[in-house]
RNA sequence: GCCGGGGUGGCGGAAUGGUAGACGCGCAGGAUUUAGGAUCCUGUGGGGUAACCCGUGGAGGUUCAAGUCCUCUCCCCGGCACCA
C-alpha cells in the first residue's frame, strides 16, 4: 500500500484545479441560489500568511465549498487591503518603496493561499493601491463631498508623533496610544478632510436589528454610537447682575435640575475664548488664572489625563449662570473633565446626584444638594461619595416635580422647559465625526484642487451647484434634502475655493518618489512634490494646488466587497477617461443588485467599531444616493478568535514563537493544517498552537488513506457492506451539513473522526465511501480529490460533485437506551427504535440489575420514547 | 463603574431539560522494532477490592430528570469609560 504522503500530490492539485478554472464564479440565475461568501481581506505586510490567516480562510472556505457542492452560485473571492499605515511602515523598514514592496507581499500571499487550498476565483482579485481600483474610491470621495459629508476644516486631532499622521478616534486604544504602532498619542491642531458619519448615528442604529451577527459586536456598534436623548438648558450668564452671554449644558438628568448648583466648560469652550480673546472682560489675575489652566489642559497627553485619574481640577471664571426654574446663581468653571466634544462642551453640575459633579463640588467648596430621595426613603444630606444617588428614586424639594419618580420627572421637566423657552430637546452621540485625512504618502491621493482666486471670491462648489443637483436628485427626500442643505449651508464657508477635480481625470495617481517617508511638520510627503501638487483650477482655470493628505487605510476596505461583484483580471477602468460614473451606473449597479447583500461575512472581532461601522456608513450614504439598491452590506457576520502561540502569548517574531504554514504545509501538508485548525476549538474562540493536536488530525488523514487504500474496507458488493455502518454514514452527512452552517467546525471533524474509527473493521460500499468522501472535501480537499480521481478513477473534480442525500431508514433500527431509578442510570437495555413502550418497559424491568432496586417497591414510571426510562420509586 | 461572553477530566473541548466528559491531545499497559521515533491495540473523571458513592466555580430552588431553567454569589476574558 502507498503511503499517504502529500507533498506527492498536493502540488499537482493546486496547478490542476488552476489551469481548470475549478473556483471560477457561476452567474446568478436565481437570487435565491446565490452566496456571496467574503472573508475579510488582507494587508499584505510583513511576511506572509499567519497561521491566523489560515483559520479564518479555511473556515470561510469550508462555508463557500459547503455551498458550491449544494448547488448554490457562489461568490468566494479575495484581494488585498494594499494601502495603509500597516504595508507603509513595512515597506519604510525595508527600506523599499511601498509601490515595489506591496506587490511582492501580494504574491507571496497568494502563493501561500493557493498553497492552503483555498477555493478563490483569482480572477476577481484586486488590490485597493490598483490605479483602477482607487480611481473608483476617489470618485466615491467626491460623491460623498458632494452630498456635504466630506469637508476640510481646522481640527484638533489625535496625531501619533511616531507614525506621523493624524487618527480616528476609533484608531487609539483606551491607554492613549495607536492602535498600529504602539506609542503614545498626542493631541494637534490640523486642517483635516472630516466625514461626517454623525449625522448617520441613527441610520446605522436603525437596521442593527436586522442583522445576523453576534450578539456582542451589535452591543458594541450600539454603544459606540451611544445615542443619548436629553435636553439643552441655556443659561443667562451675568457678572454684577448684567447679562453678559448665554452657555448652554446638554443634560440626561433634567428632572435633578433644582439641585444644580454649579456649571463647568471645557477648556475648548467659546466661552473661554471670549474671556481669553478679551470679548469678555475680566480682572487680570483671573484671566492670567484662567490663561494658565486652559494652556496646562490643552498640552496634556491622553496618557496624562488618564494618569490623572479621577482627581479634579479646575479655575473658576468669576461668572455666574442663571438656573431660571429658582434663581439661583450658579459659579462657572472650567474644568477639563468636562469634554468639549460630547453635548455642547458644558455641564450643569448637580453633586448630590453625579459623582463627578459630587467630587469636584467637594474639592472646591461648592453646595450639595439633594432632590432625589433612594429606595430606602432616605432623604438625609449627601456628605461622601457613597451617598450620591445616581438612580432610582422620588423626587424631593424640587417644587412640582417633588414626589414624581425620576422618569416621569424627568419627562415633566423636559415639558416645563421647552414650553418656557429654556430648553430644548437634543439627542447626542458618542459616536464622533470621522478625521478622513491621512499626513502619509501610502493611501488614496484625495481627488481636491483648492484656489485661491475662488477662494478669496467666496466661490465654493456649492454655491455653484445649489439649483441643480440638490433640488433634481434629493428633493422628493425630505429629511435628506434638509440633511444635505443643511451640510452645505455649514460648509460652505469652509469650502470656499475647493474643487473635486474632474471625472475625466480618473485616477489621481499617486506618484511613485523617492521621499515616501513622512515628514515632522504635520505635512504629507506629496507636499514636496511640487510638479505633482500643482494644477488648474477646474472652474476658473487659474493656478490651484492639489490636497496633499491622503485617505485612511479604511477607505479601500468600505467598498471593496462592492467591487468583488463585477471585478475582473483586467482592472476596470483600465480605458483612459472612462467615466466613473458611466461605469458605475452601467455595470456596478447591475452585479451589486445580483451579488449584495454579502450573504455571510467572516473576520475578526477587532474590526467591530472600525471597519465595520464605516462600511455600513459607506453603504447607507450610497443608499441614500441611490448608487445601491440596499442599504445593510453585510447580513450574516461571524467571528474568528485568535491563533496564538503554544506558550499562549501572541505570536511575535520578537518572542521567537511564530508558526510559519509553509513549514507546518511542507512537514504535514495542507489538509493536516486545515483540518487541525478547524477541529481545535470552536471557530469563534481563540486557540494556542500545539504540534501535538496538528500530529492528530495528520493521523486522521493517514487513517483515511490507508481506509480508502485497503479491502478490507471497500466493497463493489453492496451486500456485504455493514449496516449499521451505513446508517453512521447517514447521521454523519447529517451532522456535518449542520455543524458547518452553525459554523462548528470542531464538531463536525469529531463526527467525522467517529465515523472513520467505526469504519476500520467494517466495510463500506464504494458508492458510500464515495459520499464520505465528499463531505470531508471541504475540509481536506486535497486527499480527497486524489482520492477521488486515483481510487475511484473519477474525471472530473470532486470539488464540482454534489453534496450526498441523507437517506435515513428508520425501521429496525437498533438503539440502546439508559434505565433511572430515581434519576440514576443502573442499566442500559438494547431495543428497536419501532418497539412499543409495553415491550421497552417488559425489557426494562426484566433486567436484573432493575429488578434489584423494584423489589417491593411501589413504583411508576416515566417513558421517552427512544430515549430513556426513569422509574420513580412512590413513598408510602 | 457600565455592556457583552465564559467557568465542565491532566489539557483543547462534547452534550434539542434525558447515559456528563463525544472527538482529539496527554498518560498507562501491551504489540512491533537492535534501540529511539513512528505505527497499531487496550485502558484512562475522582474515590472504592467490590456493591456503590462523589462529581460541570459556590449556595439555594423548580423538575420524574438540571452542565443546561430560576434566584443569589464568586472568579476569568473581551469591549467601553470623567460621554454629563
Amino acid at each position: 500500500m502507498t503511503k499517504y504522503m502529500p507533498a506527492k500530490f498536493e502540488s499537482k492539485w493546486i496547478k490542476n484545479w488552476d489551469k481548470k478554472k475549478i473556483y471560477k464564479t457561476e452567474s446568478v440565475k436565481d437570487k435565491k441560489k446565490k452566496k456571496y461568501i467574503l472573508v475579510m481581506f488582507p494587508y499584505p505586510s510583513g511576511s506572509g500568511l499567519h497561521v491566523g490567516h489560515v483559520r479564518i480562510y479555511t473556515g470561510t472556505d469550508v462555508i463557500a465549498r459547503y455551498f458550491r457542492m449544494k448547488g448554490y452560485s457562489v461568490l468566494h473571492p479575495i484581494g488585498w487591503d494594499a494601502f495603509g499605515l500597516p504595508a507603509e511602515n513595512a515597506a519604510i523598514k525595508a527600506k523599499k518603496n511601498p509601490q515595489d514592496l506591496v506587490p511582492r507581499n501580494q504574491e507571496n500571499f497568494k502563493r501561500q493561499m493557493k498553497m492552503i487550498g483555498l477555493s478563490y476565483d483569482w480572477d476577481r482579485e484586486l488590490s485597493t493601491a490598483d490605479p483602477n481600483y482607487y480611481a473608483i474610491t476617489q470618485w466615491l470621495f467626491i460623491q460623498f463631498f458632494k452630498l456635504g459629508l466630506l469637508y476640510k476644516t481646522q481640527t484638533p486631532v489625535y496625531f501619533c508623533p511616531f507614525c506621523k499622521t493624524g487618527l480616528a478616534e476609533e484608531e487609539v486604544l483606551p491607554d492613549g496610544t495607536h492602535e498600529r504602532c504602539g506609542k503614545p498619542i498626542t493631541r494637534k491642531l490640523l486642517p483635516q478632510w472630516i466625514f461626517k458619519i454623525t449625522d448617520y448615528g441613527d441610520s446605522l442604529l436603525k437596521t442593527l436589528n436586522t442583522l445576523d451577527w453576534p450578539k456582542g459586536i451589535l452591543e458594541m456598534q450600539k454603544n459606540w454610537i451611544g445615542r443619548k436623548e436629553g435636553i439643552e438648558i441655556t443659561y443667562d450668564v451675568v457678572q454684577d447682575n448684567e447679562k453678559v452671554d448665554t452657555i448652554t449644558c446638554f443634560t440626561t438628568r433634567p428632572d435633578t435640575n433644582f439641585g444644580a448648583t454649579f456649571i463647568v466648560i471645557a477648556p475648548e469652550h467659546k466661552f473661554v475664548t471670549k474671556i481669553l480673546q478679551g470679548k469678555i472682560k475680566v480682572d487680570k489675575k483671573t484671566k492670567e488664572k484662567v490663561d494658565e489652566y486652559v494652556k496646562k489642559s490643552l498640552a496634556k497627553t491622553d496618557l496624562d489625563r488618564i494618569a490623572e485619574g479621577k482627581e479634579k481640577t479646575g479655575v473658576f471664571t468669576g461668572f455666574y449662570a442663571v438656573n431660571n426654574l429658582n434663581g439661583r446663581k450658579m459659579p462657572v468653571w472650567i474644568s477639563d473633565f468636562v469634554l468639549s466634544e460630547f453635548g455642547t462642551g458644558a455641564v450643569v453640575g448637580v453633586p448630590g446626584h453625579d459623582v463627578r459633579d459630587f467630587q469636584f463640588a467637594k474639592k472646591f467648596g461648592i453646595e450639595i444638594i439633594r432632590v432625589v430621595k433612594d429606595k430606602d426613603g432616605n432623604a438625609g444630606p449627601i456628605k461622601d461619595e457613597k451617598d450620591v444617588q445616581e438612580d432610582e428614586g422620588i423626587m424631593i424639594n424640587s417644587e412640582f416635580l417633588n414626589g414624581l419618580n425620576i422618569h416621569k420627572a424627568t419627562k415633566v421637566m423636559m415639558d416645563y422647559l421647552e414650553k418656557k423657552g429654556w430648553g430644548e430637546r437634543k439627542v447626542s452621540y458618542h459616536l464622533r465625526d470621522w478625521i478622513f485625512s491621512r499626513q502619509r504618502y501610502w493611501g488614496e491621493p484625495i481627488p481636491m484642487v483648492y484656489c485661491e482666486h475662488c477662494a478669496k471670491k467666496g466661490i465654493s462648489w456649492y454655491s455653484l451647484h445649489k439649483n441643480d443637483v440638490l433640488k433634481k436628485e434629493y428633493q422628493s427626500n425630505t429629511k435628506l434634502y434638509q440633511n444635505i442643505t443643511e451640510r452645505w449651508g455649514k460648509n460652505s464657508k469652509d469650502m470656499a475655493g475647493w474643487f473635486p477635480i474632474e471625472e475625466k481625470s480618473l485616477p489621481l495617481k499617486l506618484p511613485y518618489v523617492d521621499n515616501y517617508k513622512p515628514s515632522a511638520t504635520g505635512q504629507s510627503p506629496l507636499a514636496h512634490i511640487t510638479e505633482w501638487t500643482q494644477t488648474k483650477c477646474p472652474v476658473c482655470g487659474r493656478k490651484a494646488v492639489r490636497e496633499t493628505d491622503t485617505m485612511p487605510n479604511w477607505a479601500g476596505s468600505c467598498w471593496y466587497f462592492l467591487a468583488f461583484t463585477f471585478w475582473n483580471k483586467e482592472g476596470v477602468v483600465k480605458k483612459k477617461g472612462e467615466q466613473v460614473s458611466r461605469l458605475w451606473a452601467n455595470k456596478v449597479k447591475n452585479s451589486v443588485k445580483k451579488w449584495m447583500p454579502v450573504d455571510w461575512y467572516v473576520g475578526g472581532a477587532e474590526h467591530a467599531v472600525l471597519h465595520l461601522l464605516y462600511s455600513r456608513f459607506w453603504v447607507h450614504a450610497l443608499n441614500d444616493m441611490n448608487l445601491v439598491n440596499f442599504r445593510e452590506p453585510f447580513m450574516k457576520l461571524s467571528n474568528v478568535g485568535m491563533v496564538l502561540a503554544g506558550d499562549h502569548k501572541k505570536m511575535s517574531k520578537s518572542l521567537g514563537n511564530v508558526i510559519n504554514p509553509d513549514d507546518v504545509v511542507k512537514e504535514f501538508g495542507a489538509d493536516a493544517l486545515r483540518i487541525y485548525e478547524m477541529f481545535m476549538a470552536p471557530f469563534d474562540q481563540e486557540i494556542a498552537w500545539s504540534n501535538k493536536a496538528l500530529q492528530g488530525a495528520y493521523r486522521f488523514l493517514k487513517k483515511i488513506w490507508q481506509i480508502y487504500h485497503s479491502i478490507d474496507n471497500l466493497t463493489n458488493n453492496a451486500k456485504d457492506e455493514d449496516k449499521d455502518l451505513l446508517a453512521k454514514l447517514q447521521t454523519t452527512i447529517a451532522k456535518v451539513e449542520q455543524d458547518i452552517t452553525n459554523v462548528k467546525f470542531n464538531t463536525a471533524i469529531a463526527k467525522m473522526m467517529e465515523f472513520v474509527n467505526e469504519w476500520t473493521n467494517k466495510k463500506l460500499s464504494e458508492q458510500n465511501a464515495k459520499k464520505f468522501l465528499k463531505v470531508l472535501s471541504p475540509f481536506a480537499p486535497f486527499i480527497t480529490e486524489e482520492i477521488w480521481q486515483s481510487v475511484f478513477e473519477e474525471k472530473e473534480s470532486i470539488h464540482l460533485s454534489t453534496w450526498p442525500k441523507v437517506v435515513i431508514k428508520t425501521t429496525n433500527l437498533r438503539i440502546k437506551i439508559p434505565i433511572q431509578v430515581d434519576g440514576k442510570v443502573r442499566d442500559i437495555i438494547t431495543i428497536n427504535k419501532e418497539m412499543s413502550e409495553k415491550a421497552v418497559i417488559e425489557i426494562a424491568m426484566n433486567s436484573q440489575k432493575i429488578q434489584k432496586y423494584l423489589k417491593n417497591k411501589k413504583f411508576k414510571y416515566i417513558y421517552i420514547k427512544n430515549k430513556i426510562i426513569n422509574f420513580v420509586l412512590l413513598k408510602k
